[in-house]
Formats: structure tokens, sequence, C-alpha cells
DNA sequence: CGGGGACTCTCGTATTATGAGACCATTCCC
DNA sequence: GGGAATGGTCTCATAATACGAGAGTCCCCG
């Protein structure tokens, strides 16, 4: 079972996911209510972390990031931990499924970066991790723009324009966007040697806590390793493993501060059995 | 005295400089010794952290900054931290000495970007917070150039010209130099009506824990306001102020970790680095 | 001048986090 | 294939940490 221990360390972090958002004002006695906890312990962790140069108090009722914190963040970015973090995943992949897989994201201007690949025996795509390709004509890229807010995805169709790379291209700007809807209604990408002759491909969005696709995965391979009969089955483990990826970025941890020390101070709460405990006999 | 507590969030810090530095390699053995840890206690810290998403274990030996610190960086940044911890004490330093004084940094193209001011009664400097002015004109810019490595330091004299805005700017790339080095000793700038007519102003460095010129601290006045017999108390004040800062950004703690309980191990590991800054004697 | 908000501190002790050591999984290298 | 090396995981009694309550300080605002 996966314990979640040391739990000063959660309450610290609360109290920097307080200070980072800065909603409702972020003075001592308000992050403590925030994250449920004690003044006193919210005072001691906040002079702890002041003292260790990650957090500064820079007036009353105002602390900020600290540069210890700073310096933790600035080599590291989110492209670089994807890749790491999905290097095993997408290699595991490859040898099962015998496809070359990818990771990637979409850039501010819309062209799909490739992160992270891991090729079968006899690759033929020629992606390596930095190179950029355009996002109307791939699997990944199909997926990223299917994740985007709609006025975004708008705003990138109407751009255009679509040049054919093969004969099975999508060029037509409303083509484009009734793939994209489908992508987004199936949960899945499919590129059917749309970039490529002989390449297909099935992508799956990689989504963050809220929900947001933040990177795609994807396998491809040629139309013999990878005839339309196989799609549903792979998309389903490109799932699997895309979902492997965000439980691995994005946990969902939810830590549970309080004593029993702690005086009752929420009083919907049913005092049924006052004392489970029984009072435990001193020593 | 300042009391650090709460030691495993100090511990925790370590175990992400170790990641974040990458140095020597990131097992969970070999950032354990780096950090003077049981193995336990490091797997321990670890696991939970990544449990938070504030590291990810990518892999054997490879643990990384996770999407949680990441976000927690997104929006913050040294120059609004430096603008937000500067403020009580430039408005302090505005009103005991009846100066308007500045902090101000260097951007990536040697131009003085002024992040936050407070002004005396009648200011007549127009700087706002984002500004960019020249450096090579006024004591902000001077004692940054001055901080800046030599080889830096050279190509932006290289580079110049460096247009005379009043009677007194100092325009000879030879005596800029001459200027930067005596600044360098000095220990700050003087900046006598060389950007504004009847504008003098004082300027001292603020350094990061490793003595490098992050930014700069500056008081100005008219002529009348600042006679030059006034500049070295002023420098002096602003010397102590800029510490002041400075030791807010980067407070400088030495934690001791290590329980009783502790075998002793290492027995030449001596890292109790004293407070060699003339120490005040405890009450 | 009093009230309130933000912060600080102390103290006894309940609760947490600790170290040692055993154990497991992979990988590497004869 | 065996066995060492490396990297990671788990348990347990208990030392020591971090806890909550409450009282106190400082400063601003009315």
């Amino acid at each position: 079972m996966a314990t979640p221990e040391i739990k000063s360390v959660g309450k610290a972090f609360a109290l920097l996911d307080c200070i980072a958002s800065g909603e409702g004002g972020v003075s001592l006695p308000s992050m403590a209510k925030r994250c449920d906890l004690t003044m006193a312990t919210a005072h001691r962790l906040l002079t702890t972390m002041e003292a260790l140069g990650v957090v500064v108090h820079t007036g009353p009722g105002e602390y900020a990031i600290g540069t210890r914190l700073l310096g933790l963040c600035r080599e590291a970015s989110f492209e670089s931990l994807l890749a790491s973090a999905a290097a095993p995943i997408l290699s595991r992949l490859s040898r099962t499924t015998r496809t070359t897989s990818h990771i990637g994201v979409l850039d501010s201007e819309f062209m799909v970066t490739y992160l992270a690949r891991c090729a079968s025996a006899h690759a033929k795509i020629p992606t390596l991790p930095g190179n950029k390709l355009e996002a109307y004509c791939s699997g990944l890229g199909k997926v990223l723009l299917a994740g985007l807010s709609m006025p975004r995805r708008e705003s990138y169709l109407a751009e255009g324009p679509f040049p054919a790379l093969t004969s099975r291209t999508i060029i037509a700007q409303e083509d484009l966007a009734r793939e994209l809807s489908a992508v987004c209604r199936r949960g899945f990408a499919f590129d059917d040697c749309e970039m490529f002759e002989d390449l297909r491909c099935v992508a799956v969005p990689i989504h963050d806590q809220s929900g947001r696709v933040v990177a795609a995965l994807s396998a491809s391979g040629s139309c013999r390793e990878m005839p339309k009969s196989r799609v549903s089955s792979l998309a389903e483990e490109l799932t699997r493993q895309a979902e492997t990826i965000s439980g691995k970025l994005f946990p969902r941890t939810a830590i549970n501060f309080r004593t029993s020390r702690t005086k009752q101070r929420s009083a919907h709460d049913k005092p049924t059995h006052q004392d489970d405990r029984s009072g435990s006999p001193a020593p």
C-alpha cells in the first residue's frame, strides 16, 4: 500500500501552493485556514522555509516563493520531465507492440514537438527529440489539436493552409474540423498514411490532473504492421499507458492532516462515537 | 535566535537540491550520502514527495523535479520577488535619507531594468517598474556592469557607443573601463549628473550567496540634497540595506540533521560553517 | 485609545519520523 | 547461469520531533 509519510512535507507544500496561487491573500491566518492547519503549525513551517530560503516573508500578509525554490526549477522543464518519465514506458510499449512510439507536445505555434521516441527494429520515421512537425497530418498532432480549447482550435483551423503530404492528407479545413471533433469523441486519433506513405499511427492524449491535454502518446508502424483491425486494441493499450504516465506526473493524492489531538472544529461533524479509542490506559 | 524547526522540511529540500543539481547521479543511496541521511529516511522523504507530485521517480537511479514544483515556480520570478522583498526597505531608506531609491537588474542586453522605486517628496526621475535605461551612465548600471564577469564586461565595453546625456557623462571606453574597475574596488558607484543634469546617485551591489552581483540598490537626489560629502556615509547605509535584502533572499542557513540516535559514521565531516560575519553576541 | 489583524513564542506531550537491518528486483559481468 | 553489485522497499520499537493551545507583542486603523 502506498503510504504517504512525513506529513510535515505535505503540509509545507500545501502552504507553498497557497503562496504560489496567491488567492485570497497570503497572510498566515488565511493560509492556515485554507490548508486546515493550526496557526502555530503554519507559522513554524513558514519560518522554517524562510530560513531555508524557500519562502520570503516580504511584509505583513505577504509571502513569496523564495530563491531556493526558483533555483530548483531553473533547469527543469515540463518537457524534459515528460521525456524522462515516459522513456521506460515508451520502451516497454515499443517492445510489446512492435511499434515505434512517440511522445509530443504542441508548441506556441501549433507545431508538434517530439520529446521522446522509442523505435522498433526497423524504424523509418526520422524523428528526433526536439524535432518539430506539422500538427494537422499526424496522430500526435491531431490529438493535441483536439485537446485545445475551442477558440484556439478554431484559430488554428482558420490559419491554414494544410498542404497535402500524401494522397490521404486531410487538406480541407472543414474535414479537419470534423476529424478533430471525432478525435475528441473517440479519445484517440488515427493517422492513416496522412504524413508519410505506408505509415499509420494511433495516438492518445495525456491529461493533467484537471483533464487538460498536455501531451500525446503515439504508436506507429507500416500498414502491414498495423492493419486497421489492430487500431482499437492498440488505442486501448495506449490509453492505459497514457494514464500510467499521467499518474506518474500528476499523482492525485489526498493526504489528510488532522490529528486526534485537534479540537473538533467543524461542527457539522457528527460526534457519534465521541471516543472510539475507548480511553487508552495510561502507561 | 532564529530557530529553524521542522527538520523534515529541511531534509526534503536538501534532497531536492541534489535532484536539481544532478551532480554525481541521483540514486537514492548517493543522495542519502550527499545529504547525510539514512537510506530509510531519504527513501521515505522521496516517496512522500513523489506522492505529492513534487518529485518523479523516472527510473532506477533517476529522480526528477515534478510538476507540483514546476507549478509553484511558473508565475514566480526573481525580479518580482526582489521587487516585493525590497519594497519595505526602499521605503524606509527613502524616508530616513530623504532620497529616491531604486532597485534594478541588468537584462540580457545590458540594459538596466528598474524593478522598484520609492520616491522622496518631489521626485524628478521618471522611472517606473519595468522601465529600461542605459547602463553606462547611471549608478545602478555602473554597479551592475562592474559585477559582470570580465569577459562579459569587456564585451559590453567593446560594443559601445556611449552617447553623452549630460556634459558629465562618461563617454570614452577606456574611461568607463577605469570607472568600472574603481566601482569594483570601492564597492559602490557614484553617478555625478551623468544621466540627468542635477541628479546624483549612489549605488551598491546586491549579492547572492555565492557573491555574484544579482541586482543593485541606489539612492538619488539633486546636487543640493546630495553634496559629495554625503556620498560615503550614504554608501555605507546603502550597503547595510543591500545586505539586509541579500540576507532576506539568500539566507545562509546550516541546519544540522543528525540525531543522537545515529551511529557516528563519518568523523571527518565538520560541515558546521559558522557564521563568519561579525556574530552578534547571543543574549 | 481601544479593537483587530498579523505574527511570535512557550510548554508538556501526543504523534511523528527515525535507524537498523532484513529483504526484494534488476542489471552486469564473469 | 551464478553471483555480486546496485538501487530500492519494508517493518518495528522508540527516540525525538512537531504538535496545539493559549497568551503575548506589535502596529495599523478608526
